[in-house]
DNA sequence: TGAGATGATTCTTG
DNA sequence: CAAGAATCATCTCA
């Protein structure tokens, strides 16, 4: 109502309204020869005041036909003033309603004013609010997207779910039968939130869309009543659909809390490691051994040892990791410590059991002087005495 | 049941 | 990015 005030008191500020401010010139002229245009605008306003402040108990009270044509009596408008009232539902408003209306819309000077009103209120309100309208792309909606996408949730079916799934498992470790089975179990509760997830975002977007159509049709209905430019129409448009849009960045960040924890369930599985069999601990200690001098097996080796054992890559460079720091220090406490007596060596208990392991493996290589990469620098330097 | 072994993870370094 | 080092969590065995 502010608005509506403010606009009346502008255009009644403008007076006589100059040839530039309205939007049908001929129009004016024409009114201006017949000599009252300032009388027009003022009948105009009258009624659109008297519209505007009349309540729908007061309009319904008052009894249209002492006031209307007989003409205006029936249902069946011809004009364009039945599609003021919005169509069908127009027959439904209280008749001097829908008269008023008709005759603001035959009204001379209705094209005038409407231009005038729409400028009005296109410099006031909608300049305000074209401010903020060039928002940034969220980066929270960004972020969430960027994680769907690389979960497999979002996106191509088959390549994100699947890799993502295989990298989980294989994050899994252990046997290949246990990988696979927990890689099918992730993959099957993975496509579940996959599928909930594009039922859910399909419904907010045929939501949207109907919305907005509606929102649409009401608006350029209402358009012929009222000042609504096709930009403020568009702008509303806008405003739909971010409302929406933040409707889908939680619909994403539910789906991304799902994907975490059925993550996490994952990460927690492979803490319950299994030691490898017998046959593959040999395999890799035999390699370990016999390159000693330099126990950094190559890819293609890690490879090869990684199909010899039925475990991963990344599963035999974690075990040269661990080897290599814990022989180490087994080599480094048995120097430290005096030789192991004979009775040491009957009861072995007193010493790490490690050391007598190392010890005896070494036995089986005894010519190999092997140095190694030392911590502080990338190049062998460090000779560990041989024992 | 506790100590040691062991596979995995994380952080640091060059 | 790979390797070393520290640490964690679980397994194994006496």
């Amino acid at each position: 109502m502010d608005e509506q005030t403010r606009m009346l008191t502008g255009l009644v500020g403008i007076g006589g309204l100059s040839q530039t401010d309205v939007g049908d010139p001929d129009s004016v002229r024409k009114q201006q020869s017949l000599g009252q245009p300032q009388q027009d605008i003022g009948d105009i306003l009258q009624q659109i005041m008297a519209i505007t402040d009349e309540s729908l108990d007061e309009a319904q009270a008052r009894c249209w036909p002492e006031e209307a044509p007989a003409r205006w009596a029936g249902a069946d408008d011809p004009t364009e003033g039945g599609g003021a009232g919005g169509g069908a539902s127009g027959a439904a408003l209280p008749l001097n309603f829908q008269y008023r209306k008709h005759a603001l819309n035959c009204h001379r000077m209705k094209p005038a004013l409407f231009s005038v009103l729409c400028e009005i209120k296109e410099k006031t309100v909608l300049s305000i609010r074209g401010v903020q309208e060039e928002d940034p792309p969220d980066p929270q909606i960004m972020r969430l997207d960027n994680m769907l996408l690389a979960e497999g949730v979002s996106g191509p079916e088959k390549g994100g779910g699947s890799a993502a799934a295989a990298a989980a498992a294989a994050a899994a470790g252990g046997s290949p039968n246990d990988g696979s089975i927990e890689h099918s179990d992730y993959r099957a509760k993975l496509a579940q939130i996959r599928q909930i997830y594009h039922a859910e975002l399909e419904k907010y977007e045929q939501a949207c869309s109907e919305f907005t159509n509606h929102v649409m049709n009401l608006l350029r209905e209402q358009s012929r009543t009222r000042p609504i430019s096709p930009k403020e129409i568009e702008r509303m448009v806008a405003i739909i659909h971010r409302k929406f849009s933040s409707i889908q960045m939680q619909l994403k960040q539910s789906t991304c809390e799902a994907v975490m924890i059925l993550r996490s369930r994952f990460l927690d599985a492979r803490r319950k490691r299994r030691n490898f069999n017998k046959q593959a601990t040999e395999v890799l200690n035999e390699y370990f051994y016999s390159h000693l001098s330099n126990p950094y097996p190559s890819e293609e080796a890690k490879e090869e040892l990684a199909k010899k054992c039925a475990i991963t890559v990344s599963q035999v460079s974690n075990w040269f990791g661990n080897k290599r720091i814990r022989y180490k220090k087994n080599i480094a406490k048995l120097t430290l410590r005096p030789r192991p007596t004979q009775a040491d060596t009957l009861h072995p208990a007193t010493h790490p059991t490690a050391d007598y392991e190392e010890l005896s493996e070494r036995a089986l290589y005894p010519h190999t002087a092997w140095t190694w990469q030392d911590s502080s620098s990338s190049s062998p330097c460090t000779e560990y005495p041989l024992l």
